[in-house]
RNA sequence: GCCGGGGUAGCUCAGCCGGUAGAGCGCCGGGCUGUUAACCCGGUGGUCGGGGGUUCGAGUCCCCUCCCCGGCGCCA
């Protein structure tokens, strides 16, 4: 057995091979039948001639279709009109399944897509999507782990909100009410107490009906949390992070990413650190130059958040937001409180936010005062106030969207070809 | 939640001032020994998203409703 991508390398001409997987075009001429194989590594076209095959296999190949599965024996030879130069002539066949006819072809509109993302999944387009994310996920872990982080599995069945109580997905949990996860953040606030530098990757749930191609419902989410470490050093970690993911798949998946037609140009700029740095105060400055309707205390929207990406050709940090537009966890700038020792890394080419991160409030008293400020019940949060009473340090985390990074990386249009069965704005299906 | 666009054959769509349903592709049969979205000939194909109303007559006009897509907000 050979894969589809060794006959164009290892096996030359006159090579016997077998290579086996599905039928992804098929083209009947006369007594020719072309049959585009198509397994995990590529796509080689098989050449079906009658005088080529038993005589009793024929009008079996004739019955051949789009996505039927085979294992096909035969020969390798050299041909300028086979895509890539060269071809399979079969000598014989075994045929797996014979598919009815395939719904996809290439001119059905996204919501016909969507309902047949089973069988739309086996593209190339998607088959090369998810092997970047492969790739991706497999150098965020490297990173994480030849720097000394420890992987944890927080939960996600939960008891309480991180981000406000309107977007969670409620549970039944035996006789009581649970929640998904929206972030383990907190979770791995704990952790840092025993082992000092923690991440996890889990999927985060948000029950937002957010109508844009940047949101799902159901998402992966890589965290770390740091004890000792500040604001300042998790940036560091961040932008680490992401270069070295950018460096893997611009290493390994560039076949990947010309299928996709993304420029890689476009990346390259990502591999230098440090990324740039500019305040909330900044931004707002750079915006109204911009012509922008803003003021300070004012979120950034996505159109200003695009806007922002303009100025700059790699990922960049917002810092030290006002504290009345992020979370209440987030620590205040003891040298000025109105904002938060919190930032953003923005993706450029007007992708946006893919990391979200802050050191974190440590006074208890301090955290007491910002949860009742936001009018949250302090008995909510007992165990993580007591984090703040038994051994309280410094320390920093940040969360990262893995399908936002995958987004950018490969250069989609949309968050959800970033994931194989996308979970947003209700849909569930398939 | 708000704003905009849409739902007609398996798929992509057309359907004018209301007059009784169309095309291309697919599929089936036949032909073709080099196809690349093959081609040629013949055949097949419909709860016009659902409900109600106006009308002699509704895919078309009116009301209600469901679903989908794009944008905003929220965030990773």
């Amino acid at each position: 057995m050979v894969e589809v991508r060794e006959i164009f390398s290892k096996y030359g001409p006159d090579s016997q091979v077998v290579v086996r997987g599905w039928v992804h075009r098929v083209f009947k001429v006369g007594g020719k039948i072309f049959a585009w194989v198509r397994d995990p590594t590529g796509v080689v076209q098989v050449v079906f001639e009658k005088s080529s095959i038993p005589e009793d296999v024929w009008p079996k190949v004739k019955k051949l279709t789009r996505e039927s599965s085979l294992e096909v024996e035969g020969v390798v030879r050299e041909d300028p009109r086979a895509p890539g130069g060269r071809e399979v002539l079969a000598k014989n066949v075994k045929i797996y399944c014979i598919s009815p006819p395939f719904p996809i072809r290439g001119k059905e509109d996204i919501e016909f897509l969507l309902n047949v993302r089973h069988l739309w999944l086996r593209s190339r387009r998607m088959t090369a999507i998810m092997k970047i994310k492969h790739t991706v996920l497999e150098a965020l872990r490297e990173w994480l782990l030849k720097e000394g982080w420890w992987e944890v599995t927080p939960p996600i069945l939960t008891c309480s909100a991180v981000e406000g109580g309107a977007t969670l997905f409620e549970v039944k949990y035996f006789d009581k009410k649970a929640y998904l996860s929206q972030s383990a953040q907190l979770y791995l606030e704990v952790l840092i107490y025993s082992l000092g530098k923690v991440w996890s990757l889990t999927p985060s749930f948000r029950a937002e009906k957010s109508r844009t191609r940047r949101h799902l419902s159901e998402y992966w989410h890589l965290e770390i949390e740091g004890a000792w470490y500040d604001m300042e050093d998790t940036m560091k970690v961040a932008e680490e992070l992401v270069a070295h993911a950018v460096r893997r798949v611009l290493e390994e998946r560039r076949e990947e990413l010309q299928l996709l037609g993304r420029d890689v140009s476009k990346l390259e700029p990502a591999l230098e650190t440090p990324y740039p740095r500019i305040t909330y105060d900044e931004a707002i400055e750079r915006l109204k130059r911009k012509g922008f309707n803003i003021e300070w205390g004012d979120d950034l929207g996505a159109d200003e958040e695009r806007a922002l990406t303009q100025d700059f050709s790699k990922p960049f940090f917002v810092t030290h937001f006002p504290k009345k537009i992020k979370a209440f966890y987030m620590k205040l700038d003891p040298n000025r409180p109105d904002v938060v020792l919190g930032y953003d890394l923005l993706a450029p080419e007007g992708y946006g936010e893919i990391i979200g991160g802050s050191q974190r409030e440590d006074d208890y008293g301090k955290l007491l005062a910002r949860i009742r400020e936001e009018g949250m019940d302090p008995k909510d949060y007992e165990w993580y106030l007591d984090l703040r009473k038994y051994g309280s340090v410094p320390h920093s985390g940040f969360g990262l969207g893995v399908e936002r990074l995958v987004m950018w990386v490969a250069g989609l249009d949309h968050i959800r070809d970033a994931t194989p069965f996308p979970r947003w704005r209700g849909r569930i299906y398939p």
